[in-house]
DNA sequence: ACATCGTAGATTGTTGACAATCTACAAAGA
DNA sequence: TCTTTGTAGATTGTCAACAATCTACGATGT
């Protein structure tokens, strides 16, 4: 590191893997993942504003970094930038949420083909073993621990169709997918069954190497989980979030 | 526009549109254009390096936009970066290439589904008229007018679907493959023909409103277009390109 | 009381300068 | 001759300062 008034020595334990690091990192690399942590994590709600200044004090950093991270999650869905008044954590609308599920749909049938007749015994393990987990979960109406599972389910799937460009897309719309109002999405402990159900049929397909089976069974959960929201959101109606209130 | 040293006054009319140019774009976003322009435009080749200082010199900016470019084209897959080293125009190896041909099936299949469901007369009419001309280029062995008419068609297509995050998926996939080889990709007369009654095949099924078909043949279209890299490459082997060689 | 105007503070957009790293090339040694 | 070392120039990474714009809020006039 060069010139760093503002960073105390370190220890030579840490400073070896820090070095190694910023090697190959640099700080608008780093500011850009802390930023989509905490987008992900729920730190930052859809509408919330962004302040460089700010973020580049709390990192200890200038802002020039910052501005160059804002950039590139912007391109990635994730903010959208209002000239002269600020980058905010992108709204995705409900018209929006249901466009992308058709695009996240498409992915995940490619998907499912490609997985059906690539996997292997081990990975075929790997995917039972998680939905017996969601079996669990499912019955202790336990929305809290599905949600992580649910995650670990279609990005097992991702990498087994062995496509990193495929699974590059099929994240950044998982991504955009997550910024549609967080605290209500697929948080109903009531579709836990059912959606674990059409896990254990794709796995299924998988399990006979039935390619179109797996593909067609993977884009019908994806609607039908669009299907799901728009049920949850007629039957807990209007309970409006401080992102849509800011928003308005 | 503030403080310009550079600049020489502009006359009034041009002023006023300037101004509101400037109104609602930053520099950065109008280097990305730029940038992205060249590169698809066969200026900027797979591989190029680009320097920093002189494409801000270029464009009488300083670096500060021209990096924040850099980031959000990085993002978008149209650039790599390596530290300390520079940005690079991205080279899609033909593995790659493969992978994104699949990401690319799925989205134009899924793109057919939701056409041919919404598709009215008079966007037919359209994709008529583009056919024609592609038969025209087909009987006098026109690539170079063959090419944009490709590019027409399924940008047509993209739009009669009616879901912009699809569209938008789309056309960021079709960018990354235009990275491959520009030269050599598509410019074989040979497929000409067999292309255009694809093409033809899949108005047809939209004609009839038979989403399935028009998904199925928008698939497989995609994934012979494909297979017709690979024999074009055999037939016509080794031909290394100025980027190619850099590379190794 | 209400609307309009204007000013001060805060925030973003852009720039130029400096530090760190890389690259090319020449000098020194085997 | 070949390899290694070292140095100068070029290029990237980061920073701090300045300019332009926006926002909030109070003064002014009706």
């Amino acid at each position: 590191m060069r010139r760093t008034p503002n960073k105390r020595p370190v220890p030579a334990s840490e400073a070896s893997a820090a070095f190694e690091l910023l090697r190959q990192e640099s700080l608008n690399s780093l500011v850009q993942r802390e930023i989509e942590r905490r987008i992900l994590a729920g730190e930052l709600m859809p509408g919330a504003k962004l302040n460089e200044a700010l973020l580049a004090a709390e990192m200890g950093i200038s802002r020039g970094p910052v501005r160059e991270a804002f950039r590139a999650l912007e391109q990635a869905g994730l903010l959208y930038t209002e000239k002269n008044r600020g980058v905010f954590v992108r709204q995705v609308s409900l018209e929006e949420a249901d466009e992308i599920f058709e695009v996240r749909a498409a992915l995940e049938a490619q998907i499912g083909r490609l997985a059906a007749a690539r996997i292997v015994p081990e990975q075929l393990q790997r995917l039972r073993s998680v939905i017996k987990r969601m079996h669990a979960a499912s019955r202790g109406r336990d929305a809290d621990a599905y949600f992580p599972l649910n995650i670990e389910f279609h990005e097992a799937l991702a990498e087994v169709a062995g496509n990193r460009a495929l699974a590059a897309n099929y994240r950044r719309v998982v991504n955009e997918l997550n910024l549609y109002r967080r605290e209500t999405l697929a948080r109903n402990a009531d579709i836990i069954p059912v959606s674990t159900q059409e896990h254990e049929a794709i796995v299924d397909a998988m399990a006979k190497g039935d390619a179109a089976l797996a593909e067609r069974l993977l884009y019908e959960h994806v609607m039908n989980s669009r299907a799901r929201l728009h049920l949850a959101l007629e039957s807990a109606p209007a309970r409006r979030t401080k992102a849509a209130r800011e928003a308005a």
